[in-house]
DNA sequence: CGGATCTCAGCGAAACTGACATAT
DNA sequence: CATATGTCAGTTCCGCTGAGATCC
């Protein structure tokens, strides 16, 4: 259900309401619940500006890496690092864009255990023009002034902090835009 | 990967010098990226949680709904909306909690298309002690003021209704805690 | 040798489409 | 009749486990 739901209430407003009857006030039970539904609600519109393209934004992000350096090509395994996902979604993930021809598969040079993602030119073209519909489409998020984006970015430092993506010290101030 | 990633470096931080680099700052790229990792990291922790009960966080959402039902049944289609997914994986979410016998199906009395999910007791009993689970883990949002937290859910309010989800005229103040 | 890198097979869960039966 | 409710079959996508090949 990524479409609008039209209701004449908040459903989590209304859910925390009735929790509050049962179970006592929880905070926490409505903020991870708005959390969800942001991500179901972006996920659903990225994905749908991308459907043209043939991408999800998965792929995309993997393709967008890949644009990043310097080579147009680095390991799977730094692929699954940077975009914080499983290796065996690695694998899978790069499956489907070397079948579309976005990227192919390269031995490491440097490494015979490694393989390289290495990005083509129509990836590369790919990449650009989906780019463009991204950015058209604020990536879903619109409704948000650019002081309000940099605070929901800076609101999640602390949580993937405290999940252990990285150490708070090396938490940065906001870039300025 | 809900796991820890332990980087020395943010890579959502990192992914936005490069994409500055190449298309210019995007405080939305940053934020929508920031909600994913945020909801990967949170939903890979409650449905941990919720393991030893066998139920994930979607199922566990499902029951509570019932217990909150003042018969303790609802029609499917209220399930859906009120949880915000979509018909058909209200009946495959169903199927499974009918088949742990947390809840039973019964015909709509007051309309015979319809039909009713019922928790069985079986269901309010899990329940009870899932929530006990959730709550001693504070949901995965340890690391927020309830402060914080009440912020958190205010912050999604504007992006769920420019979405649809409901009018800007049925959003509340903050419940007071 | 231990450990890292990647692949493969397979499972579980969720979202969706399209078609359908049934009842309002 | 059109509309609403729910089911079913099938697809896609993702995340993970466990096993294994290969190489550092």
């Amino acid at each position: 259900m990524g479409n609008p739901l039209n209701l004449p209430f908040d459903p989590i407003e209304r859910a925390h309401e009735n929790w509050r009857a049962h179970w006592g006030a929880s905070p926490a039970m409505a903020a991870v619940t708005s959390v969800m539904r942001a991500q179901q609600l972006l996920i659903g519109q990225l994905d749908a500006t991308l459907k043209p393209f043939e991408l999800t934004f998965a792929r995309y992000e993997a393709l967008v890496l890949l644009t990043f350096s310097s080579t147009g090509a680095l390991p799977l395994g730094k692929i699954g690092e940077r975009l914080m996902v499983h290796p065996t979604s690695v694998t899978n993930t790069i499956d489907r864009l070397e079948r579309q021809e976005f990227v192919r598969r390269r031995p490491n040079p440097s490494d015979g255990r490694g393989t390289l993602a290495e990005i083509t030119d129509t990836g590369r073209d790919v990449v650009e023009r989906a780019t463009r519909e991204l950015l058209a489409m604020d990536f879903g998020l619109d409704c948000y002034s650019e002081e309000e984006l940099w605070h929901v970015h800076e609101l999640f430092v602390k949580l993937r902090v405290s999940f252990g993506d990285f150490p708070e010290s090396a938490a940065r101030e906001r870039p300025r835009a």
